[in-house]
DNA sequence: TTGTACGCGTTATCAC
DNA sequence: GTGATAACGCGTACAA
């Protein structure tokens, strides 16, 4: 019993095609008696209309895409995404779409974006190059980007990372602390920090105005830069760097969450006790930060509601009532316990 | 300037659509400075595809299905789905697949399913009625169900539901608690736990065959059980319930982390020091789970295997090779610190 | 209610 | 060996 499609009900039922898309989609059409005994048929013959087809002529596939900048299950390892996707679930909900998760395909986003039955795309983490915006265009689907600096044209959602970075650094500047390890974010492009773009930009940004306003330059021996993957991993990592450099920190400042938790972990392991051996800052406030021990001190963003915007902006967009926006969301220094007065 | 199609490329390029179709997908086809040519103009006048037109004929999206019992944002709250999509972000990695996320639609996950442009699809939570089973077998596309008895030519991944909440109900009961509290999923279905079938059907079993070795019956006043939806709010309102009862327990075993998380924040707020004043035992072990303090005891469940494994049966049955399996994880009691001796 | 054109590619089949 | 012609997939939309 291979497929079944309208035409098999509109045969078995005597109607034309259309009276059976009619009984689907606007039973207002047709008399009562026939939308019922079409339905009956289609019950009968286990009739389910092909979304494809369906999309085909409509445009429409009723899915938002969410392009990821790397696979997807290091994404959900990290608990931003989790909490994006909360964010843009709601919207989804609301009206009524489904979401693609669209990882890069054999490593490329740029091969990925093609092929994607979406009729939307919100895009995070935009690489320098930003090939997927001339993809995108392409593509002739709406997009909207989130945690990158925008063309005009294109709708946005960001947040005010490099204020939230100066609050973190100040922060732990102002408790006493002077010898720092300063975690960041790799970027997975040569150069490394000093090429540094949009959000992880904005944080060392506000990283260094803070450690000016202490008169520190980011040169200084006391402060130690290091780089690695977001991840719990990248943390560990990062913690063993540190830990081997000439200037042991005695506070270490993390571009997020997941990295301060790696950090923690790692620390834990050899032996450390926290906060007392070593603070800790991170970025993000995730879920994790309030239930650990120490409880991590960290700057909040609204990742959720990064999300649900990011959404309703791309479903304005689509619907094509879309004056185009870029919105930038407040972020907000959590204290909490991981942080100690020194000297 | 709107969409540029197949057509508009041939045209300009003063060739076929099939020389246009076979420059993208087959180059071997044609002359090689035919498909350069076509390339050029295909990049001067910015040419992607269509992803759906193309679908229409090869009956492909390259995306796999993965058909939630919730709206998208209740489920991303809950870990389990970050770690199940995680497994099953490998596979898709690995087949070149993305994942489309389908919450019911409506309220109903049988209207959602006949909308989404997937191969197939990976189903949790089933519900007893099963109405999902028929509507799937009518889009006739695979399917695979995980955490439900499947129908005998519907593959499958479960796990050992039972052995483990045994465990757990041994463990805390070995320890000397004999006043506990039993914190069941909620079904949604009405019977509440007498009626639960599936994964927390065994669940269930698993938790009073330990009560029945230690010769309590599931009545005895001392045991209480209550109900709540699997989220961190879930744990807060069992807490509430538990602790409103008249045998106060001195240990709660919770049928999934994320509502042992929730009651061990309520209790927390209530005054309570753990594992001291409430011993506590979960199910899944979450990542969370080890970070916590007290470390939660629970019991592991290989959730991230069990989303490779349904995505692995999902894509081979698309592929058509698919000898139907039914496959059984192992469950696992992992002893941290939440559960003390007592008495 | 129906007939029919149409959407946008893919893939035989066929001609040069 | 290269490339064109035309049928096809499965619905929807518009005129009749």
């Amino acid at each position: 019993m291979s497929k079944i499609t309208i035409n098999d009900i509109a045969k078995e039922a005597g109607v034309s095609k259309t009276a059976v898309s009619f009984a689907f989609n606007d039973p207002g059409q047709l008399a009562t008696t026939t939308v019922e005994h079409i339905h009956a048929v289609a019950e009968r013959l286990g009739y389910s209309p092909d979304p494809i087809a369906r999309s085909m002529t409509t445009r429409r596939t009723n899915a938002l895409g969410l392009l990821l900048p790397q696979d997807i299950a290091s994404a959900m390892q990290n608990p931003f995404y989790a909490q994006l996707i909360r964010g843009i679930g709601h919207i989804c909900n609301d009206a009524g779409k489904t979401l693609m998760i669209v990882p890069p395909l054999r490593g490329s986003r740029l091969k990925a974006i093609p092929h994607a039955t979406v009729d939307g795309f919100i895009v995070v983490g935009l690489e320098v190059d930003r090939g997927e915006v001339v993809m995108l265009r392409r593509r002739s689907v709406p997009f909207v980007i989130v945690d990158s600096v925008a063309p005009d044209d294109v709708p946005s959602v960001n947040v005010d990372d490099r204020s939230g970075a100066r609050a973190a650094m100040r922060h732990v500047l102002e408790l006493g602390h002077r010898t720092i390890g300063v975690v960041c974010i790799e970027s997975g492009k040569p150069g490394g920090r000093k090429e540094y773009t949009g959000t992880l930009g904005e944080r060392l940004l506000g990283y260094c105005e803070a450690l000016d306003e202490f008169a520190i330059s980011p040169d200084d021996p006391r402060v130690c830069f290091v780089e690695a993957p977001s991840s719990w991993q990248g943390g560990r990592e990062a913690f063993e760097a540190l830990w081997g450099h000439e200037h042991r920190p005695t506070a270490v400042v993390a571009m997020s969450d997941i990295l301060a938790i790696g950090v923690l972990e790692t620390a834990r392991d050899f032996g450390l006790t926290l906060p007392d051996e070593l603070s800790l800052v991170g970025f993000d406030d995730l879920p994790d930060a309030r239930l650990m021990r120490p409880a991590l001190t960290t700057v909040r963003q609204p990742v959720e509601e990064k999300g649900r915007l990011a959404a309703e902006l791309l479903v304005a967009a689509i619907d094509g009532d879309a004056p185009v926006q870029h919105r930038v969301l407040p972020t907000e220094l959590i204290v909490r316990g991981s942080v100690i007065q020194i000297g």
